[in-house]
DNA sequence: CTGCTCACTTGACCTGGGTCAGGGCGCAAA
DNA sequence: TTTGCGCCCTGACCCAGGTCAAGTGAGCAG
């Protein structure tokens, strides 16, 4: 399953995980900045590429690590989506996030040592491995990867955080819509139109309630014209109102 | 309000703000494992402790930082207690974390590059100031310096993934006090016995409710025998019933 | 085609915890 | 002493969202 993998086109229909040419692709990716590095050392940005192993393709319901792995690398996704999940003693789950490609998931392994969570493919999904020992060894070499580091799990403190906030349904799935496309926009397509890659029932549990509530609150959404939704394609009608909605949970 | 103070007895009759003995103090702050190392680089340790301001004290309701303020430092509480907030556009707040002597505030400000909540202190305070610029160049130098920080970073985001979960009051109640008396624990003070430096209102901000669910939760838990409550007085008088309750939280 | 499954929707009803209102206690200032 | 104010507790009532039950409709195997 861990097997590096020559990454070509990718076969999917998602725009997404079409996003296949290796440029491309990597000009999006959280570790951008470091991977795509200008005027910094040839030689560390060398070790930086060896470092990255290319894994997948991982099908839908097919685990990048489990709960309970020891903790040896974070991953980027490179095309697809993940679910990061817990499973409490009562046999709950708990989706902690959606990763699209660009994102890094196992920042939250470093301190416990094991992965406290699933990460589960949820379509057809290509990842990156970073051995997390050598990349910290490389960190250490060039700054500009440990500032990276840093920023990362900086800023998957704040994603909990948000998660974490008190608010109603309607708040928290406005937020939900708009955080989803601001990261496609990030990613180069429509910050208006896209598609859910995951379950009523997965965004539901990720947002902290009842399947049945995602339903009614797309309802209202639709009856006061906010969005158009037909299955899982999504389209945003007012960004304004939606952002009215959410003001305060996103913070950016 | 930054000067660097000398640090000797404390002046508060809580026991935590007591702990003024400096390596006392020292050894269960969360730098300690790189503060105080063994058998390491002498040099390198010494520019830790020359980077190191002793700040204080902060009256309650003094600000360690404030929203927004360009992000140049993180902070290990040394006495006190220390209260991170949440301001939204609807002037709601929300309470992030109460912060006992040997934790660390401010790492959820070094991707955002400003502190995106308040640090109140919630009694007489006293704390540490780590330049963030100056650390992160020691970490390059020194391994232990960052590996102490990715576990920080790291251990942030869990615990923010906790408060993010879906639970009942008497479950996250149960959870807070089990909390707090392993982190007094921890800090060798009483599992069983402590002094709660926090009102009712933050404790239920804290939670994600309301000020009157914490009374009718804490004269359900008196009711039962888990607890004795006296004013802001804490004894837990049945450990493993609530650790059952909250079992479906605290994983460690 | 038929039947099955899985994802989703909708309506009816219920409940945990929020809201509101009132009261007690301890402490500090006058 | 009284008055005021923070902090906390409790009871009565209410509502957002959970639960339960009964659909629909798309996709797919036979």
């Amino acid at each position: 399953m861990n097997e590096p993998v020559f990454f070509g086109k990718l076969p999917s229909a998602n725009p997404i995980a079409d996003d296949g040419d290796d440029l491309h692709f990597c000009s999006t990716c959280a570790f951008a900045p470091v991977c795509l590095p200008e005027g910094v050392d040839k030689h560390a940005l060398r070790e930086l590429h060896m470092l990255v192993e290319h894994v997948g393709p991982f099908r839908t319901g097919e685990a990048i690590f489990r709960t309970g792995d020891r903790f040896a690398a974070i991953y980027a996704v490179r095309g697809g989506t993940v679910q990061t999940r817990l499973v409490d003693d009562a046999g709950r789950e708990q989706v902690l996030g959606f990763h699209l490609p660009g994102e890094v998931i196992g920042l939250n392994a470093i301190h416990p040592e094991i992965y406290p969570c699933d990460a589960i493919a949820i379509e057809s999904t290509y990842v990156c491995r970073f051995s997390f020992p050598a990349l910290a060894i490389l960190a250490a070499k060039v700054p500009r990867v440990q500032q990276q580091l840093f920023r990362l799990l900086s800023a998957d403190i704040g994603k909990a955080t948000q998660l974490a906030g008190d608010h109603s349904a309607d708040e928290r799935l406005a937020a939900f819509l708009l955080d989803l496309a601001d990261r496609y926009a990030a990613r180069g397509f429509s910050d208006r139109r896209f598609h859910l890659t995951m379950t009523r029932v997965d965004i539901a549990n990720y947002l902290r309630f009842a399947a049945e509530t995602v339903s009614r609150v797309l309802r209202r959404f639709q009856d006061r014209q906010l969005v158009l939704i037909t299955g899982r394609e999504v389209e945003l009608l007012d960004l304004s109102a939606l952002r009215r909605l959410a003001r305060n949970i996103s913070r950016r």
